[in-house]
DNA sequence: TTGAAAGCGCTAACAG
DNA sequence: CTGTTAGCGCTTTCAA
């Protein structure tokens, strides 16, 4: 790391950026007249207009949204609370919500907790001092403080979450496990293990998944066996790998496994490859999210897609409607899981 | 997609929340005890600070931030524009700046462009508005109407990008195109091309990795050719598959190519796959960015490592150390860039 | 140790 | 069609 200084002249002392009333002068009218026209409001001659916006041009001004927004006690900003960007699948859908917000004229701020509850509730707590129009949860921890700071906030909306607390977008979690498990059936596997390495929080999703992933064993005649059920959030990483290998060096190792995310299936390709089993052959995988990796064709991850670009416009519009009609009932909008078979998946051998 | 309504009851009409002088009325104070108190100011007697903070309880208060920027004349907020989450090096660093941030005390107000210089501009108007502290680029066009933005306004950084509009961390662009081509040489590469899809705005960025790529081929006594310089940014999907199958069915082929991203060199393996060619058997492939799935077994891409984490934390300590002394000179921290072999890459056959 | 009052930049009545 | 004025919630002199 080196540091090349340039001669640039540094900075003068921040001055005073202009505000209305500077442009009113400069135009020589009343600071609600220039107002008026930024707002496009009220009716106010042309020429004046013209020479609102020439003063404007001339002095470089910009409203001061903190201002505005403290007249009007509301502001355009939501925030965005999402666990981390590392899962492709969080940062896609907060990508799709900064497009259809700024869409709509919102901008986004934004709080990511890192898996931290601690995070995630001073994350929540500082954009509620921003006064944020509404709050969108990228998934949630379900976290009791978080729970009762919503109390007094914004609408809020969940994506892969449900709470009486909000609104939620989410796919329907336990069908999804159920189709990704009754593919692993119908190929013809009975030993289907389940993996997870969400984060400790993320219990609700879990459990959702799990139940699918039951119901489509059992009306398989299939017993589901808590030993193959293999939760490792908050697990390290070496510690993780050793796990699994175990699982999958047992005399009777399981032939398939359904991962909880596309991020968990990709780290378990890793693991099986090291071991030196084959997939699908020797191991089928199953993931869920159908981050874009997913499709590589090196990956060719079969896995239930989760169509983010539509769940991110839900939220956002649910979000809107609510802040626009507070009155609106809260409720979830179910969006229906579809299996994408890739080459990550075949019969046990 | 199917709506469930609940039986929630309707969030009430939206009260005014507390405010510092209904606090201080319920602890039976003045609003500047209440502020001192927030703020950890001033001296005010143990008793009244605990009725302070018993009313900010009952109240559940939260302080304003809009009106207090406003009375402040400050934020606490960094503006940060991206170009899109969907190539993971722009996720990830933007990970990185809000962990960092937030670690200071600082949010991150969000802007993508998704590779318009119309959104990215707008973008930059809006942030300004909201008269964010300072300005993390993570990628930038060099637009000149953004440009003309950034004269008035904070300070600005810039990440992978070199601009006298502000501050930069960057890799050394150039020596990371050479590294990865001067691989490739050594490895016994003579016909090596280049392949960029980076949006038609990240021409900088293109250049000094071009030119770097030159730079190495001259010194092992190649002739650089155009011809074997393919920058596809802009061009839809299926126009590009198809000139990369003809770039690859030449009869005077190259046996590798550099790919100015991760992401690039990932759609590349893609269309080297569904053309029956072996990587890296009868293609080399080297990449940029080190993502993290490059690093998975079943990719294994050689690549030009950028550390994001410490681009990310470097950024944002530059914003800051520009906020408390706006004296400062402008500069640029080069980061060493750091070739990572993996399989990728092999000699020519 | 506490309180009164002014003002940050903006919008919205209400007059003229 | 334009201007005056009050006030959003906060911090900060300056007095008491």
């Amino acid at each position: 790391v080196s540091k090349a200084g340039n001669n640039e002249r540094p900075a003068a002392t921040r001055e005073r950026l202009p505000t209305v009333l500077d442009v009113a002068r400069l135009a020589g009218v009343s600071k609600t007249t220039v107002s008026d026209v930024i707002r496009e409001q009220g009716s106010v001659a042309a020429t004046t207009r013209a020479r609102v916006f020439e003063a404007i041009e001339t002095l470089g001004y910009r409203p001061n949204i903190a201002a505005r927004s403290l007249k009007l006690q509301r502001t355009e900003v939501l925030g965005v609370v999402a666990g981390d960007f590392f899962d492709p699948f969080n940062a896609e859908v907060t990508a799709h919500i900064e497009r259809e917000a700024a869409g709509k004229g919102y901008r986004v701020l934004l709080a990511t907790t890192g898996d931290s509850r601690i995070a995630e509730a001073s994350g929540v707590q500082s954009l509620l001092e921003y006064r944020v129009a509404a709050l969108i949860f990228v998934g949630f921890s379900g976290d009791a403080r978080v729970a009762e700071l919503l109390g007094t906030g914004p609408p809020t909306i969940f994506i892969s979450y449900e709470s009486p607390l909000g609104s939620s977008v989410t796919i329907d979690e336990k069908k999804g496990g159920d189709i990704a498990t009754t593919h692993l059936v119908e190929l013809g596997h009975r030993r289907i293990a389940y993996l997870s390495t969400t984060f400790a929080g993320q219990k609700q999703l879990d459990r959702s998944r799990i139940s699918g992933y039951r119901r489509a064993l059992r009306r398989a005649g299939i017993t589901p066996s808590d030993d193959l059920v293999l939760r490792l959030g908050g697990i390290p990483g070496a510690e993780r790998e050793a796990i699994v290998h175990g699982l999958l060096s047992r005399k009777d190792r399981p032939t398939a496994i359904f991962a909880s995310s596309d991020i968990t299936a990709l780290e378990l390709m890793g693991y099986v490859d090291r071991i030196g089993l084959d997939i699908p052959d020797d191991l089928s995988v199953v993931g869920f999210d159908n981050i874009a990796v997913a499709g590589l064709p090196r990956i060719s991850l079969t896995t239930v897609a989760q169509a983010s670009a539509q769940m991110a416009k839900l939220a956002v519009e649910a979000a809107i409607a609510r802040l626009q009609d507070p009155g609106l009932p809260l409720g979830t909008q179910l969006i229906q899981p579809e299996l994408i078979v890739r080459r990550s998946t075949a019969p046990p051998r």
